[in-house]
DNA sequence: AGCTTATACCTAGATGCCGATGTATATCGA
DNA sequence: TCGATATACATCGGCATCTAGGTATAAGCT
């Protein structure tokens, strides 16, 4: 997820490891911090693979930087990352709004609403956190206010999603 | 966040590893699978620690059952780490829905009003996705429709959230 | 001149998680 | 009776991540 969201910043223009750094802690940072000692690591295993390059320039405040560009088959695999998102990108709200970040860089509007159809699928599931015995409980039935909280925050997100996704998937089939 | 879970659903009755599989699954499974090599090393790991013991019972339709009993060290450490839950498990929607899964267990209304004002001032403190400089970009002008998503998805999950915290804690703070 | 802060990058060790694989038992339908 | 399926537990290798440290430069303040 972390290695997604690298390519995906780097898609848009070249970038020093500082800089990403603070783009992915707005993007998923606020919400679970990245630590120096998994980022640069991830850029490293990125460069390994030819996925990405590194220019030393002389720093414009303090240390040099190494500014990171994508290569082609960085560029490549971020499309190929992206149109096949594993379960996991879909079903987690973390990677999902990952991919979702940067979905526009697919530049194709069918390939695009082929992802938001699986999390649609996904959200169209009925799935619940707690079952008496095989029976799904209702946020009133949850037993505890807490456990009522749980069903109701995600009853409003699973909505307030479904109505995006409704509508952006309308428009995206509307140009094709 | 699995000990977390394994701990919480023990806390309430004892169980064995598949049926604690089944509940953790249905509990952050249906967005993050849990696997074998994941679920049976945690058990392990929480027996070490002396939290929880085992009894062997014949399987009522398959292999020996290995039935789980939490500790009264073990009710301690699930308390302990509800109270003192980390940062990560107030701001990660994953960690932090099983935290109030479980939060009933506390048993002190104080207390339980205490864990669910920090998640309050984490949704309260300004924060966003996507920046352009130091400004924060609004839904409307993400770029995309994707980003655009992210931002309203985001916005109708915390105004849910607030409202239900609002009417707990009102709820909570009366019965102190 | 010395201190702090922000910038900028890196490594080592530990840990938790995943995927793959293995073992075994009981039930049920073909 | 044979295979498929669900139950039930376990280990191992690999890998991403976190924690905790370290190095170095430039700017600003006192």
């Amino acid at each position: 997820m972390l290695e997604l969201a690298i390519l995906g910043f780097l898609y848009e223009q070249p970038l020093h490891g500082y800089d990403l750094k603070r783009r992915v802690a707005h993007l998923t940072g606020h919400v679970r911090p990245i630590a120096d000692g998994t980022l640069y690591p991830a850029i490293k295993r990125l460069e390994r693979s030819g996925w990405l390059e590194r220019q030393t320039e002389p720093g414009s405040r303090a240390a040099p930087r190494h500014m990171l560009t994508l290569t082609s088959a960085g560029r490549e695999e971020l499309l190929r990352r992206l149109r096949e998102a594993g379960e996991t990108d879909i079903s987690d709200e973390n990677r999902w709004f990952t991919v979702l970040a940067f979905l526009r860089h697919l530049a194709d509007s069918v390939a695009q609403a082929e992802v938001l159809r699986r999390r649609q699928a996904f959200l169209t599931q009925p799935s619940s956190f707690f079952y008496e015995g095989a029976q799904p409980l209702r946020a009133e039935e949850a037993g505890d206010p807490f456990r009522e909280g749980i069903l109701t925050i995600a009853r409003a997100t699973s909505e307030a999603e479904s109505r995006w996704l409704d509508a952006t998937l309308a428009r995206l089939d509307a140009e094709a």
